[in-house]
DNA sequence: TTACGTGCAAACGTTTTGCACAAAC
DNA sequence: GTTTGTGCAAAACGTTTGCACGTAA
């Protein structure tokens, strides 16, 4: 399937209209390894010669966020970066440049349980534990040769 | 030692000098089970008859954060929030509320090791992996009455 | 044809800055 | 005495809102 018909179905199937902001957004982040800021995306868009309007793009982002199309995370500095919530999968963060990559993980989350803290009296036994989410943290290759 | 004592040595030892503002900064940390935000420590602090202008406030943040003394973390709604960045550990965040809870593992994150997506080419094998957090999401007790 | 999406400009909340004065060392 | 921290007000920044018009279904 090519990516516009892959970006219609994508937002059939969680009952969205195919609007030309919506398929501008999925296909900067569709295919791609990367983590665009709301600002990332306005700049890359109008560098592409299709601009957008930073209500819309911020509106949609909520949309495509909420309907658990697009996952929002918060980087380097706590600056927010989105990117395709495709199946779970965990981040390592370059603690230097910032830069983030998408990882898999050699070895499972499954027997990870949370525990309460030693000195708290905590209702952690009550919690629904829904998803885990491991994020590394350390220096990439370009930032090592400095 | 009694708390001011703890927190002159706390600053003593990351060459900070011993001022009002990074006291009650570091006295509503120390020792909380608390995660707050900027303006939540403004609020409490006013409160309290200690009040703190915000630009002090902002400015202690960011040097006790880069000194390694806390640690800033982004919880639901990408809302800042600080904690004393003690031993490694843990969060549990509730999806309903976005109470957050600290946590201990039952179990290690030793075995777990970072692994290329399939279908990429990247540098992983590159990077210096420093630390590891573990995010838990789901439902605290109290959302799950509703 | 109706509900929803878009762009503009203005509003908003949070964080940062410039500067004069005060406190720490 | 020098360096660093503080408070104020103003500015900057990212994000959201109100509204008139355009588009998808």
């Amino acid at each position: 399937m090519h990516k516009s018909a892959e970006i219609k179905q994508l937002l059939a199937t969680h009952n969205l209209r195919s609007t030309r902001a919506r398929s501008l957004i999925l296909g900067l982040l569709l295919h791609e390894n990367r983590h665009y800021t709301p600002d990332e995306m306005l700049a890359e868009l109008k560098n592409q010669g299709k601009p957008l309007s930073t209500a819309t793009l911020y509106q949609n982002l909520r949309q495509l966020t909420d309907k658990g199309i697009l996952a929002k995370f918060s980087g380097k500095n706590s600056v927010l970066r989105y990117d395709i919530n495709t199946e779970e999968h965990n981040h390592i963060v370059c603690t230097d440049c910032g830069r983030v990559l998408d990882v898999n993980l050699e070895g499972s989350l499954d027997h990870l349980i949370p525990k309460p803290l030693p000195d708290t009296k905590s209702d952690l036994a009550q919690w629904l534990v829904a998803t885990k989410h491991l994020e590394f943290k350390g220096v990439c290759p370009d930032c090592q040769k400095v």
